[in-house]
DNA sequence: GACGCAATCACATGAAGATGTGATTTGCTC
DNA sequence: GAGCAAATCACATCTTCATGTGATTGCGTC
């Protein structure tokens, strides 16, 4: 039996879903809060629901910051975000804040309830456009990553020294160069980056602005 | 009418996927090799497939690599990976070259047919252990990313102006205190962080290890 | 109230870094 | 083959950094 929570300030969805959910021969659904609050002094009297369906837009704390309040508390609460918000904004946060797995609210009341089961058994229930997004997350950087200054070769090479901690000696020696060129290429680095200090190209450089 | 192409060196299975999508009365599946270079020959000489279904593990070139060169080449293609591989490091790698979707091959062929037309509209279709793995991968930062050393605020101060490329000097001046004060407290950071350079705490700390 | 610790400041010294002004060699382009 | 960028090296000078030693003040704890 797989006990559910619901946290969503609005009274027919949350009714909705609540008896829909209950009437589950697999399923028990007797927690349903409007607010974060509600649900963490609940969580307080009570056995802990396996899972908590959460919407982000609630009186008092947001459902994000509810996330990691009650993942805190109760780590073993699997959260499905369950919202109109499709901003990858809202999502990204979500996922990191804990949740594990998001859904829209034009999700059907028999999807949910798949959802629910594919959470349990260890999967992450995600909308499609949900997951596009997450996805895409990971695309992204690689094809925007690359500001690319036109540092030649040898300069990336004693870039690289410089954020392995290297003094010029020491980046001398590694490249078997004497530290009068190391010091002519990091002139010139410097006039390339517009900066003049070893830390901001370091700075600049795990920033992943070079 | 969408347009499949297949990449796997299994030819049961190759098979089996390809007469089965042809089947389907909204798809066509013409396009079925056994390597991403026989493949890339293909797509030179034909009109591109709506989306690619693709194995990781096959004879010559990797199909992470193969993601990477066909959607450099065909950016429209939709590529969805189809392999027995639910690792982390494969996952990653392949969403982050570029492929749309991921699902493990012990998924049904309705599922698959399922999954290709999800991606069509624009989903991202993974077997839920995959939606899980790529979740993780945002909680876990949240979680871990607490090596969380021991600096007092001041000195996470100090830090912050060294990451922002300041001197001894210019760091005294951000908070109003002397340029001794300064070192004393980076001393004592060095000691902390067992290194011995600005260049190091700036490296540790952009890396997220403070 | 003794003790530890954070935060503040001081003085001193040797090492490392930043900058200026050169120069030579190699390889590519027009 | 003149012109140019990249890579190499040299010497000089001034600034900044790293480190040692030492001190004062205030705050919380046992």
């Amino acid at each position: 039996m797989i006990e559910v929570g619901i946290v969503e300030d609005n009274v027919k969805i949350r009714n909705l879903i609540q008896r829909y959910l209950d009437m589950q021969d697999n399923m028990s659904c007797k927690a349903a809060m409007d607010s974060v609050e509600e649900m963490l002094e609940h969580l307080g009297e009570h056995k802990a629901p396996d899972v908590l369906l959460m919407d982000i837009q609630l009186p008092g704390m947001s459902g994000i910051e509810g996330i990691g309040l009650i993942k805190k508390k109760y780590p073993e609460i699997e959260i499905l975000m369950l919202t109109v918000y499709h901003d990858s904004h809202k999502i990204f946060n979500s996922l990191v804040a804990g949740a594990s797995g998001y859904l829209l609210k034009h999700t059907s009341l028999p999807e949910i309830k798949e959802s629910i089961e594919n959470l349990v058994e260890g999967g992450a229930p995600m909308s499609p456009q949900i997951a596009r997004k997450v996805i895409e997350h990971f695309n992204k950087p690689e094809t925007e990553k690359k500001p690319e200054s036109d540092l030649t070769s040898r300069e990336q090479d004693i870039v690289n020294g410089l954020v392995d901690g290297l003094s010029y000696k020491m980046i001398a020696d590694r490249f078997d160069i004497s530290i009068d060129t190391v010091r002519a290429h990091i002139r010139n680095i410097y006039k390339k980056l517009h900066v003049n200090s070893k830390a901001e190209v370091i700075a600049k450089s795990l920033r992943g602005e070079i």
